[in-house]
DNA sequence: TCTCTTGTTGATCACACGATCAACAATGCT
DNA sequence: AGCATTGTTGATCGTGTGATCAACAAGAGA
């Protein structure tokens, strides 16, 4: 348990300095939400005086609007990733559908939710929400429109059903927050409304078997 | 712009007070969340020491977490008598989800989303929450099974699938909470996903047009 | 009318928050 | 070596929170 009772930390640069931070506050959040992003919190957590955060950022709501972003924003890009390696669009949904189900993300599950919340009283951070939201929108429409040229889906408004399917992934991750127990296959479940949406043939999507 | 200044508030039953003070913070939370429910919050509603409202709650944990419970439940309530009032489980279906995104209840959606993250720091909050929960799961459920039996719907585990149309439904009300905007025809969206997870033929659930 | 029960007050405590800034000290430059 | 730059400190201010409790006063019963 012996902590480190540096007197006084070493001198850095701004830049390194500014990038410890943002790394801490990244940590914190993940570890104990949005709301445990203090001055006095980040700056323990670099080893640092609470005045030297206050000094590399302008304002705490900016600092917790920024760390969400960081978060979510490496996570759609992850997953857009992964995404990109399969071979059609029903492939692809059915990968979107697994992989966001998976519970392995409910660290970032909880920042999204806070995030919804906070953003009533940082106008910055909701800012930064509907970016992020306006982002992963992206990624399911195109996943859409994808399916429909090839002619696996059959959807006359794209972005309307990507918004839809976006939603109802956030509210059964959110869902998973709070009652992680209870619902079995909600892949196998998801996959036939999704199917309904799009107006596949089912069974075309298939989620993959958890481990 | 008058405030009313009395120096000392008429003395009332402690069963009156009581009243007086859960409801000024069921008030208080529709209007600025379960945040804004603090000791001298209500007591200013209520027109009252700070100390009062105190001597009337064990703590306040359990004043959010009962007027949280208060409004969820007046709301599971108001909407399941709406259904008893329709024909047939397609019709029960169709005016749940018509019901539930109609956006009449985005103070109620702000609460279940800040109730998710509050739970985290607030036991006696958490409890109820999955309580509320449960309560719409059954909701839900009644209806799927109706339609069951009926030979409307053909589902296999209608206890997930209840789970899994909640789940959506939240995560549609929380987007719309933050991004009002965009969406168009959500109702239509919802009924066609809806259908393809209840195994009812295409078109059997028709959300009523918006006004 | 007096007394006693009890609803009510408001000052007070300890704590946590964001923000500010004069003072300090480490580093690099001359 | 001396100096100027600048990263860093930590005490401090104002505000807000939940909780506590001796003191007060309104009302009911004698």
């Amino acid at each position: 348990m012996s902590s480190t009772p540096q007197k006084r930390a070493v001198r850095k640069s701004p830049a390194e300095r500014a990038a410890e931070i943002t790394e801490a506050a990244r940590e914190i959040a993940l570890e104990a939400g949005l709301t445990a992003l203090t001055l006095r919190n980040v700056a323990a957590r670099v080893g640092v005086a609470s005045g030297l955060v206050a000094h590399y950022q302008p304002n705490m709501d900016a600092l917790v609007s920024s760390t969400f972003a960081t978060i979510v924003a490496a996570e759609t890009q992850e997953v857009a990733g992964l995404l990109s390696l399969q071979p059609g669009p029903s492939e692809r949904l059915a990968l979107l559908v697994d992989t966001l189900l998976d519970n392995s993300r409910l660290d970032v599950t909880a920042i999204w939710v806070e995030a919804w919340t906070l953003g009533r009283r940082n106008e910055t951070l909701a800012a930064s929400v509907r970016e992020q939201m306006d982002a992963w929108q992206k990624v399911f429409q195109g996943v859409v429109e994808d399916g429909n040229a090839t002619g696996a889906f059959n959807v006359s408004d794209a972005a309307a059903v990507a918004w839809q399917i976006l939603g109802m992934v956030d509210g059964l991750n959110a869902q998973a927050l709070v009652r992680w127990d209870g619902v079995n296959d909600r892949g196998t479940h998801l996959a036939r409304a999704v199917e309904g949406m799009v107006g596949a043939a089912p069974g075309s999507v298939v989620a993959k078997p958890r481990l």
